[in-house]
DNA sequence: CGGGTATCATTGAATGCTCAACTATCGCGG
DNA sequence: CCGCGATAGTTGAGCATTCAATGATACCCG
């Protein structure tokens, strides 16, 4: 029996950092973004999906996996959303079950305001204590992580270089 | 003006696939908790503090730094712990104002229970996708993201390898 | 000692997330 | 064309977390 593969005093460790600073850097940015911009994170993530898709509008199945959300959450969030004015809901023409979202110009104009203190926030928080070296280690790690979870790429990405308001 | 240090390319790819990653993670665990242990992981966090924690019992306030909580959450926590019988609220006769939270025998049961299953999967979410030379490095990157955040050591530790059930 | 301030902890309202159930629509196979 | 399983999305109940307000006690200083 007992064949439970405790952690390695390194792996608990390092489990204990990494619970550690991720509660720290969501906290924090979780509070700044509420304070700055009325809004949690989760859904400053919506928006910025949003606005990189072609058209600033995409279907909620595809929003909720460009976010990696559960339809559920994504439901309840831009519901939030088009409450806010930030977002607005479109029958979908050609698949009558479907709806897409759409960023209206006032979550643009959110968006844009809140980005900068956002940005500066993950900085702040995460990219100001890391060494060039660990920012590239920072990443293998998490494409590691997230490799063939899905059998897919790490991230829907398709970025537009447009309106930069990053993650 | 606009003097943003928007995130560089590198920069952004890696906060994109630290949110997937951590979003990753914290949901199956959270989900795998809740389902084998009818809790979810913010409250295992707390009676694996408090099994470590001489004589199973903490001030709350230590509880609070011990599970890099906010007091109202521990409070709402310890709360809902006790009501399941897994936690007792104890007065500390030395200060009036504070309380223990002391590890009830069937918390420990409960703990010892989910420990395993919580392990398994954080070695299949995180450390099984991990080379050895990733795990340093993801260690060094969390313990620089905590580092002096508080001016304090990356996290209470103490452990007394009495009842393994890790983080 | 007495008053002010800091500390310890709790509470309730508001908000977000999860889960399970549900509606509506699509599209395939017979 | 019908029936049925799959897909798209929503909903409501229940639970967790946050924020701000509150109560209670301890501590310090004049």
């Amino acid at each position: 029996m007992d064949q439970v593969r405790w952690l390695s005093d390194e792996e608990q460790k390092t489990w204990r950092a990494f619970l550690g600073a991720t509660r720290l850097i969501f906290d924090e940015l979780d509070r700044e973004l509420q304070r700055e911009a009325g809004m949690p994170h989760g859904y400053y993530v919506v928006l910025v999906a949003l606005s990189e898709a072609p058209g600033r509008r995409l279907r909620m199945t595809d929003l909720a996996a460009a976010t990696a959300s559960s339809c559920s959450r994504l439901s309840h969030a831009v519901a939030r959303l088009e409450e806010a004015g930030w977002v607005e809901r479109q029958p979908c023409p050609s698949d009558r079950r479907s709806h897409h979202a759409a960023l209206t110009a006032a979550g643009l104009e959110v968006l844009a305001a809140a980005a900068p203190g956002h940005v500066e926030g993950v900085r702040r928080h995460l990219f100001d204590r890391l060494t060039p070296a660990q920012l590239g280690q920072l990443r293998d790690v998490c494409e590691a992580v997230l490799r063939e979870e899905t059998g897919e790429k790490p991230f829907p990405a398709g970025r537009g270089a447009a309106h930069r308001v990053d993650g």
